[in-house]
DNA sequence: ATCATGACCTGTTAGC
DNA sequence: TGCTAACAGGTCATGA
């Protein structure tokens, strides 16, 4: 469920493996996901260092000493998974070769990661995408802005930026539904579908609702538009620190990096009963847009 | 311009 | 049990 918090999961579990480190090997296992890979990007990682990585809404940024910058996004069924290297592999320099055993179905694109410094370890990164609908990307640092994928996205819904004269802002005059208002990421950049309907759910607002109801007719944000901004920031701040929990239980695991498990309020919840206080709805499953919206018709207005 | 819809692709699940 | 249909975090292209 790549949405922007398991999107910033992902980006803190790679962080230890790869940051610092130099791709030894780079493997594209096929020659596109959704469109097709850079043909130089084998040739422009392999030997760089990884300086940082860095997330701006749902796409994963890795920026390399040369001044490149590898974007990456998960689309629907994208995941990263990181093999830390056994002590008989980073003790011979000369054999970077991958255990081929590892490599499952779907495992498109390989990094091999090697510390500096004399650092121990050294990991395999591994792409896997079933449904192909993730991509990657590589830009010049210095005009990354400029990219494609990222030069029309709107505000990040994290920290102090997002606040009722923000959202005000964008949604003035929009005729479309809240949900639909909200998915739009040159609005606010990084919600999906399932943090769409949580928020909306938080600040108990119908997902049918005009957006350009929560402005008043001089632009300036309505209550409802207050609740919402509150509601979105929280939203995103508890998954991103649920998200971080999960990381920790990462290294227990199999090696995977697992999404952010959460028990959530309104989405996937149909027929269940509306948690909020003294409301006795129950969660309604609608289409909009040709995607599932979940939400409770009686508090949500 | 804004908004809605279909397309992309594979895996899982519900229902017959 | 086996088949079929519906559905799933995403974005992009196209049409009204």
């Amino acid at each position: 469920m790549p949405e922007l918090p398991e999107v910033e999961t992902v980006r803190r579990g790679l962080q230890p493996a790869m940051e610092g480190a130099t791709l030894e090997r780079v493997e594209l296992r096929r020659p596109d996901l959704r469109f097709p890979l850079p043909t130089d990007m084998e040739a422009r990682l392999t030997g760089a260092t990884i300086t940082g990585i860095g997330r701006r809404a749902k796409y994963l940024l890795f920026h390399t000493d040369r001044h490149d910058v590898l974007i990456a996004h998960l689309g629907m069924s994208g995941s990263f998974r990181v093999e830390p290297h056994g002590d008989k592999q980073s003790q011979l320099p000369g054999d970077f070769h991958h255990e081929r055993g590892k490599l499952a179905a779907h495992d498109h694109v390989l990094f091999v990661c090697r510390p500096n410094g004399g650092a121990a370890g050294g990991a395999d990164i591994i792409y896997n995408d079933p449904r192909r609908f993730g991509f990657m990307s590589m830009a010049r640092a210095d005009v990354l802005e400029d990219n494609p994928h990222l030069r029309h996205l709107g505000l990040e819904p994290t920290g102090n930026a997002l606040d009722g004269n923000a959202l005000a802002e964008r949604l003035q005059g929009r005729a479309s539904p809240l949900k639909a208002a909200l998915l739009d990421q040159r609005l606010i950049a990084g919600l999906g579908n399932i943090y769409v309907c949580e928020a909306l759910w938080r600040a108990q607002l119908s997902p049918r609702r005009k957006a350009g109801t929560l402005v008043t007719r001089t632009g300036k944000p309505t209550d409802r538009c207050h609740r919402l901004a509150v509601a979105i920031r929280d939203v995103i701040g508890d998954a991103i620190a649920a998200g971080g929990s999960s990381l920790r239980d990462y290294v227990h695991a199999d090696g995977s990096l697992g999404y952010f498990q959460h028990s959530f309020s309104a989405y996937d919840r149909e027929g269940e009963n509306c948690g909020h206080d003294a409301c006795h709805g129950r969660i309604t499953r609608i289409v909009q847009s040709g995607r599932s919206t979940f939400f409770c018709p009686t508090c949500q207005r």
